[in-house]
Order: structure tokens, then sequence, then C-alpha cells
DNA sequence: AACGGCCCCTGACAAATGTCACGGTCCGAA
DNA sequence: TTCGGACCGTGACATTTGTCAGGGGCCGTT
């Protein structure tokens, strides 16, 4: 709406949400070196999200996946109903499939893990903000081959609170189930991930980006 | 050797040691805002840390501590032996009580977090440079009070190669143990720990910095 | 209305896990 | 040298975990 300034030089309105204040201002000073790029708003939990987006008005937003408050995902599909204008590049630690999948469920346009080369960050955020998709290839690979989670419901849910490492009476008495339920849900997702235990199921899944905050 | 140059104007020359590429980069980016900080190297393993070194005389390196090959506290260790005029500044992504004492005990000059604000990074750098100690009060009190590992070496080893999750004859062949150590190193770690479980114990290990490689 | 899927529960069983008591070796400190 | 501690092992035991076969309730689809 404040548009059309001097011309030419209209640079892409940048929005950054990573947990981590340390990388977070680096990556603000790696994309302020790009004349076309500035960052317009910093955020460090993903419910800051759209409220920051809100007074900054950001072209894209680049979010990790792993913040408090709001994981990024969520945090996508909130700014992509807020803010239908603003396109959205997740930037993770983790290449998990279920994460990608997840995320452009969610509306994102694009998907970087932070192993690739610093370099390639700039060119990523305007592809996304010329409208194109944005996605390492082997990742998209890994995805298809992944699949979707197998996990029902509840099974995502036992798994996930077992990752604390409680005893079965300690999830049955947080989930408000039997005992025995637990232990059958639990023997379902060690079944469906191939795992010969709870922990290794609790990886598998992990893994596999299936335990995600519903 | 090269030293002794214009005179005044002769920047502190950094070693930047990250597995993650974008944030590397970004750190790089980040620092070079700075005139009298100048990167003059960069690394994604721990081993290539003495190196890199040895062909760019760094003043001060900064090592993440989890990164593949060889991991930032044994680098740090490895770095000072090989290069004792280069000072080194510990980032990482967890503040686990252990892994400050065990970077300190390596010869680590400082020890910064990655949720601490961007603009205090410099100025860790430059008190580093400067032949100071640069220490997270918060983590510093943590770490007294979680105090060293009540671990024995073989509990350790044991502990870590559980993490897999794998049943205790896949640890008793990994390690060339019978069954019945295995689950008597297990049980006085649980014990040590105070942790109800295998799972929990790792947990608690993990989270103190007790399961670092040796 | 019948079917299938998910959910919750029960009860029983085999297997894995955690605990305990014990004996032995090795090594460094008292 | 004797002692204590870490280390490796055995065997026996109680508990926990994982599996299986049921039972019933609640949808949504056919």
């Amino acid at each position: 709406m404040s548009a059309s300034g001097a011309g030419p030089s209209n640079p892409i309105r940048l929005l950054l949400a990573d947990d981590q204040a340390l990388v977070r201002g680096a990556l603000a000073a790696l994309l302020s070196l790009e004349d076309d790029l500035s960052v317009v708003a910093e955020v460090g939990r993903g419910d800051e999200v759209v409220p920051a987006a809100r007074d900054s008005d950001p072209d894209v937003a680049l979010l990790d996946v792993e913040m408090p408050g709001l994981d990024g995902i969520a945090a996508t599909a909130a700014l992509r109903a807020a803010l239908p204008s603003c396109r959205v590049l997740v930037v993770t630690t983790f290449g998990r499939p279920g994460y990608l999948r997840r995320a452009m469920e969610a509306g994102a346009s694009g998907f970087v893990v932070k192993d690739t080369p610093a370099r390639q960050l700039a060119d990523a955020v305007r592809r996304v903000h010329a409208g194109l998709r944005v996605v390492d290839p082997t990742l998209a690979a890994e995805t298809l081959a992944a699949g979707v989670s197998p996990l029902t419901d509840r099974e995502t849910e036992v798994l996930r609170t077992a990752r604390g490492g409680g005893t079965v009476a300690d999830l049955a008495g947080a989930l408000h189930l039997s005992e025995g339920t637990v232990r059958n849900h639990l023997s379902a997702a060690i079944g469906k991930t191939g795992a010969r235990n709870r922990a290794e199921a609790i990886r598998v899944a992990e893994q596999n980006g299936w335990l995600l905050g519903e």
C-alpha cells in the first residue's frame, strides 16, 4: 500500500524468525549485504510472527521450524491466513522429510536447510518473492520415499509424550489413559515404524518428522 | 611471521568452525561488519580446524561444539596444542553445563550460547583476544550446581552407545561385553542420574553434557 | 444397515529390563 | 601390603515392557 516509492530501488522486505538470537542477527547481517533485500522485523518466537508481520508488512518471511510458542509450520499456516500476500521460506536445521511435507501443506513457498551455502540464501529469497518454489531436490526425493506418517493421531501423541522418557504409568497419567491402552498404542507405533523398541520407534518417528506438534 | 603490518589498523584474524554452512556464512557476514575483525578461514568439520588454522594463522577461533569429525571440545584441545597463541571462543547451541566445564578444561577462553544477542558477539571476540575470559554468568552457576559427571568411563560409554535405542544384546555386541555387565552399568547409571529409566538416564546425562565423545 | 477404521479398555502371556548379591581381576593410594 | 575403587562376569529375581486376542463405542462411507 505504501508502495511505489522512488521507483527502481524498491527492496524486498523481510521478516526473520529464529529462536537463537545469534543466528537471527547473523542472518540479518548476511541478507542486509544485498542491495535489494531489507530486514524489517526480527522475532524469536513462533507466536510473535503474525503480530510482527502485521506491523512491518514484509514480502517474505524466513521461519525456523524449531521455535518456542508456535513451531514454524504452524506459524506458516497462521501467517498465510493473516497476510496472504506474504510468502514464506522455511529455514531449518533438520532436513526431516516430514517437515518439508508439512511446510508445503501449510503454504510455504520454499524450504531450505541450514547447511546450504550462505550464498544461495539470498537467491532463494528472491525466487520465493518472485512466486517460484524453492526446494532442496535431495530432500524432496527423501520426502517422497518416506511418505506420510503411518501413525494415527493417538499413536503420535503417545509417542510424542514418551520422548521425555517416562514409564508407561507416567504416560497413562499424563494422557488420562489406561496403561494397557498406552502399551497398545506404543506397540502399534513400534510395529509401524519397524522398530524393536520404544526408544527406536521414537527415533525413527522423529527423524521422519512425524512427531511435530499438532 | 607476516605480522607488524601498517601499524594501528591491524584487524583481529578469525577462524569460524560450524557444521551448518548457512549460519557459518551468516556469522562471517555479521563479524565482517566490524572494522577491527577479519574472517580469514571457515571450516565445517572439527578435524579441519587445526589444518585451516595452520594455513591462516588466526588470532581467535570460534568453534561450535556439535560438529562432524571432531567435536568442538576436542578441536579446542587440538588447536591449543598446535597453535598456543590462538585463543578459542566456543559458540554453541546448547548451554549444557558439562559443555562449559569441558571447554574450559580443554583450554577455551570463552563460551557463548547461540541465543545471546548478536551485538555481544563482537565484544566477546575482542575480550577473548585481549586475554580475558568470557562466560555466561547464568551458565557458570548451573555448571557449578551440576558438578562433574558422576559416571564412570564405562558407564558413560554404555550410556552413549545406548542413545541409538538398541536392546541390551545390541549394546553387549557393540561393546564386546556380556549382557549382564551391560545391565549392571546401565543400572548404575540410572541410579547415579536419579532416573527411573534407561531413557530418562540418557536424557539427564545428555542435558548435563556428560555424554561428550571421549 | 453393514462395514471398516480409530479409539478405549481388559486380561494374559513372553520377553526385555532393572536390581541385587556375589566372585573375580587389576591398579593406585594409603 | 592392604585397602578401595573401577572393571568384568555370573546367576537369580521382580518389574516393566511388548504382544496378542479379545470386548465395546463412535463415526463416516458404502
